[in-house]
DNA sequence: CGGAAACTGAACCGCCCGGTCTAGGATGTC
DNA sequence: GACATCCTAGACCGGGCGGTTCAGTTTCCG
């Protein structure tokens, strides 16, 4: 039963007050539409039907609101891994369910949403861009770079430099879609167009790593010509 | 409806005010320092060493202002490309001294200034995106095609969808340092891990684009160099 | 020279913002 | 009922902002 009586006894209860969670939901929706400059006060507050006071009870200022906010929108995207993907499948359809897997995390609303917000405040808030970068791509990389070298003890691939290798696959996994997205020329992407990338990055990172029980017959227009 | 070119119109050496430029000098570099929300009028007439009057007398307001400054600095970048490039060389020469243009102007503070500035306000400016959209990445991906297309027909790779290719291109020269960059967790790279990024981008588009001719022996760990 | 046009500096306006404060309304515990 | 705690609505403050105005100065050019 989901009993969150407010009395346990006693005050060993840290959590300051019964309304904090609605402040946070209510400054995340603001901040991450608004941005931090343009987030007011009031409309947080409002947003989180909380009155002005209440909320400066639980934050001393508006930064330090912002600062916790991104600092749990980071560890929250940290949590949408990898992680259901079967890793001792064949390379070729790991690297696949990866790529789209990326893909569509890349392209989401949420994502896009705080990379802006990191991007245009990283220098008015120093540690906000660690925090992503650890939260996202480095967690990401790092998943990579294990199923690289697993695979590569299993004889699929052939990596040396995994960490290089991760990060090659992740930004093939962007090219053109992401661009397009994160200057807002398109919101939404046709099948097609996702699968065309998702081959052409699982393609050319197979045929610089594959070894040969992994990597394709060259589709090379040598047949061509 | 306010004009937003004070050079048109009729008459040779009209130009509206003796002190044009320095206002759009001044104001590039409070925007591209501060950002849209964070520079204020005060500060950009201070920087151009004009008087506010001055400025409101060239531009109805803030706004346009911002995307004068922001349209012309998108043309400035679309002058640094690639075309001193010799074209003509070998394949993997041009891709290498291209992969070394792409990373160091990525890497610049101009164009991650005006990067962060797009990304941020480009909901507020949409067509903010899109010029600079066409001005950086989509004039690179152009260049990078004819040229694969043109080495293809030379038979020195094998490229049958060049526009995907390049993208991957552009990408493969990111790997990493882009990402570090973005995030303000490094301001400068040693010249050992650019070439590893730059030396793996080629090598990676090479073993799925290259020819016989062009395509390096594999370096699998079975076949030793 | 003389007058028009451009420019200046500063004061000024109205607005909104971050943040404070107060008087009072719920709520729950003894 | 009394007390304590949390919360609320909204008035309030100082300040900075975008933008305007204006009286006076500089520059340009015939």
């Amino acid at each position: 039963m989901p009993q969150d009586s407010p009395m346990t006894a006693k005050p060993d209860r840290i959590r300051k007050g019964r309304k904090f969670d609605q402040v946070l939901e209510g400054a995340r929706d603001i901040f991450l539409r608004d941005g931090f400059e343009r987030a007011s006060v009031d409309a947080i507050a409002r947003a989180a039907g909380v009155s002005k006071a209440t909320l400066y009870n639980y934050f001393p200022d508006k930064r330090l609101l912002f600062s916790e906010v991104l600092r749990r929108e980071c560890d929250r995207q940290a949590g949408a891994a990898l992680h259901e993907i079967d890793m001792a499948a064949p390379a070729e359809t790991v690297l696949k369910s990866a790529a789209r897997h990326i893909v569509s995390a890349l392209l989401s609303e949420f994502n896009q949403a705080v990379f802006r917000i990191c991007v245009a405040e990283s220098d008015r808030f120093p540690n906000l861009g660690a925090a992503f970068y650890q939260s996202g791509p480095m967690r990401l990389r790092s998943e990579i770079a294990a199923f690289l070298r697993e695979a590569t003890r299993r004889g699929e691939l052939s990596v040396e430099d995994e960490t290089l290798a991760a990060d090659q696959f992740a930004e093939l996994c962007k090219a053109d879609l992401y661009t397009r997205r994160v200057f807002r020329l398109d919101n939404g992407f046709a099948e097609d167009e996702i699968r065309r990338v998702i081959d052409g990055a699982v393609a050319v990172f197979l045929a610089r790593y594959g070894t040969d029980r992994t990597r394709p017959p060259r589709l090379s227009p040598a047949a061509g010509p």
